[in-house]
DNA sequence: CTTACCATGTAAGGCGTTACATGATTCA
DNA sequence: TGAATCATGTAACGCCTTACATGGTAAG
């Protein structure tokens, strides 16, 4: 035990309110969690075949589809290794910003290139936001009909008020290294 | 080219404005670069080793030291090789939260477990934003004699206004729970 | 004298991405 | 009919951490 592997704790924690194929599971890492978490397909597939060698989750052909999609959903076995895992401390939070690490040796380049980097950090920032804000009043709307979303709205408002700060943050530095740079 | 390993810009970036030991470069990624990159000993004496090789860096005894210091110095290539670095465009700024990987799939266990990861999360960050203010106080003191410690400012000023954001979400979020859950 | 810290390193193995390989379906 | 998207997977490889191994020195 205290070995889950995060992937399988994702991957699980996606179908214990849905049944989804591999492909489905990564998008939705890319829209959902793409703000805190990511993975890709390389890991993805191999990890649903360990799952379902493990009996944490069973595979069925799509009869509907003419495509060959391969449907993913949860076991009890699966439900009780994730609501398992749930409940264990956090081991680690990881937040690595090259962004920072390159402002950090502003010294070797000069105020004109950190504020490049601090303006292309912006950007990608700023684009983001707007997907968040949209996210937020979806999930408001919809939280009368159902509370189980309550948890995505509480990470979408993380992401909503650390973008905002980012952005803040831009700001300042960027006036800063301008008057120094004066 | 556009190859470069994170490790050894980290190490050139740090070595760009003091000589240091592999020790002292793993004290430095523990503290003034813990909140945004974090490095082994097991990546960083290799990552040395290979720099000494590419003429990247130098190596020498301390004759001073009783003990058997090696201290490594940046060559002119290796500062070569980090300024080119450095203009390049960030390629990822990456934001791994397990807190948030578990809070989104919080459904499965609750308000109560959702609450204590939220709180773990608060204690953690509560306790590091000391040495943040700390570290900006010292700063800023000493910036009128030396103004090369800006840029490191700048990241100080990145953790302390996330961190505070942090918690105030915290806060919110808490609140938003215990109010879900009477 | 013993604890904490200074100091260097290696080996095994885990985790994950990238690039590749393949092909169906939908929509304009 | 061509592009975008749906859909599944593998192989190679890179990067990094953990655990191990070793020993000196400073301070109480």
């Amino acid at each position: 035990m205290a070995n889950e592997k995060k992937i399988d704790c994702v991957i699980l924690g996606l179908l214990s309110h849905e049944e989804l194929t591999g492909y489905e599971i990564k998008k939705r890492m890319d829209t959902s969690l793409k703000y805190f978490w990511n993975a890709s397909y390389g890991s993805i597939y191999p990890a649903l075949n360990d799952l379902v060698n493990r009996g944490l989750a069973t595979r069925r052909e799509d009869g509907k589809s003419k495509r060959n999609k391969l449907i993913y959903s949860i076991t009890d076995e699966g439900r009780h290794y994730l609501k398992k895992w749930l409940i264990l401390p956090v081991e680690k939070d990881e937040f690595r910003c090259e962004t920072l690490l390159k402002l950090f040796f502003g010294n070797e380049q000069g105020a004109e290139h950190a504020i490049s980097h601090i303006e292309a950090f912006e950007r990608k920032i700023a684009k983001e936001l707007p997907y968040l804000l949209r996210a937020e009043e979806t999930l408001n709307a919809c939280l009368e009909e159902d509370t189980s979303h309550i948890y995505y709205l509480l990470t979408v408002e993380f992401g909503i008020k650390t973008y905002q700060t980012y952005l803040e943050w831009c700001k300042e530095a960027k006036e800063f290294l301008k008057e120094q740079r004066a």
